[in-house]
DNA sequence: TGAAAAGTACAACGATCGTTGTACACTGGG
DNA sequence: CCCAGTGTACAACGATCGTTGTACTTTTCA
């Protein structure tokens, strides 16, 4: 382990420490112990706290979703693959919604970075919903992105058990979505 | 406004503060300063930082399960409430969850304090499915809590209609549990 | 072999953090 | 009137923050 490479030392490191506890409460200086790595270094690589922070945003982005496909594809496959995200990474809420809470009103790029999570998120549920053979309207997706962010927030609360209760919330929604024609009412469009 | 009562005005301004922003990146002296009082006031008063985080998380967490309340009652009233809450206070997602992550691993006694609203937050739905007239079971309450969490989170992806969704995926789900025995499979139990 | 690249040790910068001491001004009720 | 309570102004404490300069050692590879 310690003969990895600098980078992903100094990555994988401040991505641990910053999901544990956030990125106000976790210096550099300790970022950089965890990683065995001094300062001097982690600033050349990264050139400074908001260059790792958006730097650890894109790493985990990619490794996040990738992470989500490898099970198959499909939305049990997403759910089940979520659950196991948790059980091997821990579940302490999103971690870009809590970039983007952290450093809201702020002129930095850290925010653009971490919402760029939030559309990807709807295209890969658009894409599992494809899978299962779905036509994927904005206000299934919807539902199902609401039940997605839940899973995430709500395994702080309960563990990983959050992400299959999640999924299979999902499932009734999708087998009834044809006969609930019955409901006067229509799922509310998202209008912002 | 400025003729409010002391404490009232510091615990507003603080509240107001970390639910924008968090609790790390926002120190004593900007909310000192918001709440127009100075710093030796506030000491006076809360103690601590950590005094003062447990005071607002108190206060937040009684009216907002009052606010939830004054609606009438119900799984709608529930979640149209959390619609208006978002629209009046803005969606930051959870103030309670973030407490508990930001302060994940320390000693002090804010992570117990956030905790009481997970506990609080079961009660309050059981309450509202018994308004209802649904047995609230654990499965059912897990999978209502799955989505609080998941308007809670998506709220601030997609704004106050998370919320609205959330709704009205609860209500098909209530809608169909019973004669949901076709699924082969049962919903996970919450095994943590 | 030798030069460039990569990493380290260490001290220090100004800024801000949470917190406290001290001395003083205002207010109400006995 | 005077006391007790409440709030203020202001300076300061040590600690930590993000960041950088300098000088040195190690690794890499042509």
């Amino acid at each position: 382990m310690a003969e990895r490479p600098t980078v992903a030392r100094i990555l994988s490191s401040a991505e641990e420490l910053f999901d544990r506890r956030g990125f106000h409460a976790v210096g550099i200086d300790e970022i950089a112990a965890h990683a065995e790595v001094s300062t001097r270094t982690l600033y050349k690589h990264m050139g400074s706290k908001d260059g790792l922070i958006c730097a650890v945003l894109d790493h985990r982005r990619e490794r996040f979703f990738a992470s989500l496909r490898e099970t198959g594809g499909g939305l049990d496959s997403m759910f089940t693959g979520l659950a196991d995200w948790f059980s091997h990474h821990g579940a302490h809420s999103c971690f870009f919604l809590r970039a983007v809470t952290e450093y809201d009103g702020t002129d930095g790029e850290v925010v653009a970075t971490a919402r760029r999570f939030d559309h990807q998120l709807r295209g890969e549920i658009a894409h599992h919903l494809d899978v299962d053979g779905c036509d994927a309207d904005t206000s299934l997706i919807d539902q199902i992105a609401v039940l997605f962010d839940g899973a995430t927030a709500a395994a702080v609360r309960m563990g990983p058990n959050a992400a299959l209760v999640a999924g299979y919330t999902a499932r009734q929604i999708v087998a009834h979505q044809d006969r609930d024609h019955q409901f006067t009412d229509r799922p509310p469009k998202d209008t912002t």
